[in-house]
DNA sequence: GAGTTTGAAACT
DNA sequence: CAGTTTCAAACTC
């Protein structure tokens, strides 16, 4: 299929012609290249099975140093290197140019305000022939650079075109545009500023550690494109409803009218990167103040909404499976329930994630924006979206906001539970347990579950409830209403965790109840008692 | 403009 | 695939 290339405008004074390879011949050529057809293999001199591995630059033209020619051989060939290489009328030869040129070669399209506007490179060593050199990048010919040795131009195309086909062997999407502008990752409230971020996301995503998405070392920020899932990046601040990034955009806040308020926050509205390191989750939306700093450097903010580092327990749990895999789903499933069987007290584990964010690699499975509402009710979007691609058993059980009230309670338990702990010894064991249970089912009443699931989840933790007052019971333990007994605290977070574990044995029978279908998948996961 | 920092690309 | 090196842009002074 003859590749889209249209000839553009020869008739400016330049010598070099700026050209580029525009998206659709990138999709249209042949990635990646027929290594049969490679001009090595064409030559009969380097055998196919050597893969180039590494570019090395010579005299005689650009060579992987796996397939590096004797220097006889070099010799032989730097005349047909240098000029047509290969016999003219050989049909292989004619194919395979007009092939490879045709799609790689620049695009002769380009405009004049491209010409004005396009960067110039400065590379000193690899000689416009490697991806660090942007305009070999950008499928264009370096003109009016201020590069070294550039062999990036017309002149030294047969150099170009094997360092193409070196590096399209390595990665035959090297080519292709970082930004899918095709992709939705932020919510476009109509903010047309130039800072604004643009529709579209890395494909790659980025891999910065120190400068929060915050400036343009960050591809996705300097593309003006929010930070996604594809992301692994640390301490991301380019994510939507980010103060800092608002900030640093000089883009003013005003959370009385931007849709990225305070007010609108929103545990997973706040979660756009990918990354699960820097899942920001506000827990606490009162206290929301109209002088809060800009900067998102504002003490009082930071007391009350509560930006923590832990993974959400939807992302955890694998509840908002927007676009993941089942394993990573399990693994992650796997791996916080595994935090029961290491004798980590709760409080160690969230001072050790206040001081050292755990470093969950890999995407979130809360989709970015992508699948939050604008109007800030992400529950809907997030359940169709675990529902129409996960199909989990918790499915329908477990609301959105399920989560996030467990999460507080499971804080306010810890809490409580170190206070009485610091004040009278260690709390009764079983009274934290039962009053865990019991507040977690006091939540799911508050959440209007449908009677019937709500009946059955009644039924299986009598034996546990007893007599105890169906009531929030962290007032329980601030009350001092608990025996002291235990001597380990480590312990009796163990207990806590353990009916955690319980509760959500519970909501996954339930789910298997609901689909006739019994299968644990925590003993699935290899968790036992 | 020189030196430093940063993160993608290249390489091992 | 993870760790290291190379490279050039971004940034700082």
């Amino acid at each position: 299929m003859a590749p889209n290339v249209s000839l553009g405008n020869l008739s400016s004074n330049r010598q070099k012609p700026y050209v580029k390879i525009t998206d659709s011949v990138r999709e249209q050529s042949d990635f990646p290249p027929n290594p049969l057809n490679s001009v090595t293999e064409r030559s009969g001199i380097f055998p196919p099975e050597k893969l180039l591995k590494q570019l090395v630059f010579t005299e005689f033209g650009l060579y992987p140093v796996s397939a590096m020619p004797s220097t006889e051989l070099l010799l032989s060939l730097a005349e047909p290197f240098r000029s047509p290489r290969l016999p003219s009328g050989s049909p292989v030869s004619v194919v395979k140019l007009e092939s490879s040129r045709s799609h790689r070669k620049p695009n002769m399209n380009a405009n004049n305000v491209a010409m004005k506007d396009r960067k110039r490179c400065h590379c000193k060593k690899s000689r416009c022939l490697k991806l660090y050199c942007e305009c070999f990048a950008a499928g264009e010919y370096c003109d009016g650079c201020n590069c070294n040795c550039c062999r990036n131009t017309i002149e030294h195309e047969a150099l170009r075109e094997e360092a193409t086909e070196i590096i399209l062997e390595r990665n035959p999407n090297a080519f292709r545009p970082k930004i899918d502008r095709s992709s939705r990752s932020y919510q476009d409230n109509g903010d047309d500023s130039k800072d604004a971020p643009k529709m579209g996301k890395h494909n790659r995503g980025c891999h910065c550690k120190k400068t929060e998405c915050l400036k343009k070392y960050c591809e996705c920020f300097q593309a003006k494109v929010l930070c996604s899932e594809n992301c692994k990046c640390l301490d991301c601040k380019n994510y939507e409803g980010c103060v800092e990034r608002m900030a640093f955009c000089g883009k003013k806040y005003d959370h009385t009218k931007s849709s990225e308020s305070f007010e609108e926050c929103d545990e997973t509205k706040a979660v756009s990167c990918g990354n699960n390191k820097n899942t920001n989750v506000c827990l606490y939306l009162e206290g929301c103040e109209e002088e809060m700093a800009v900067s998102g450097g504002d003490k009082k903010h930071k007391e009350i909404c509560i930006h923590q580092t832990i993974t959400p327990i939807s992302t955890v749990l694998g509840l908002s499976s927007h676009g993941f895999s089942q394993t990573y789903k399990k693994r992650k499933f796997q791996e916080f329930l595994d935090l029961n069987d290491k004798d980590t007290p709760l409080q160690e584990l969230k001072n050790d994630q206040q001081e050292n964010p755990p470093t969950v690699s890999g995407p979130l499975p809360i989709s970015p924006a992508s699948s939050v509402n604008p109007i800030g009710d992400v529950s809907s979007a997030k359940l169709g979206s675990s529902k129409s691609t996960c199909g989990s058993l918790l499915t329908d059980i477990i609301l959105s906001q399920d989560p996030k009230e467990l999460c507080s309670v499971l804080v306010s338990v810890s809490e409580a539970t170190k206070i009485l702990t610091e004040k009278n010894g260690m709390p009764d064991i079983q009274a934290v347990k039962d009053n865990l249970i019991a507040s977690i089912f006091e939540v799911h009443d508050k959440e209007n579950w449908k009677e019937e699931s709500h009946d059955q989840k009644k039924a299986p933790d009598h034996h546990l409830r007893g007599s105890r007052p169906y009531t929030m019971n962290t007032d329980n333990f601030l009350s001092g209403d608990i025996d002291i007994k235990e001597d380990d605290y480590a312990g009796q977070e163990r207990h806590i965790l353990a009916s955690f574990r319980d509760y959500l044995r519970k909501l996954i029978a339930l789910g298997n109840l609901e689909d006739q279908h019994v299968d644990d998948p925590i003993e699935k996961a290899g968790f036992t008692t």
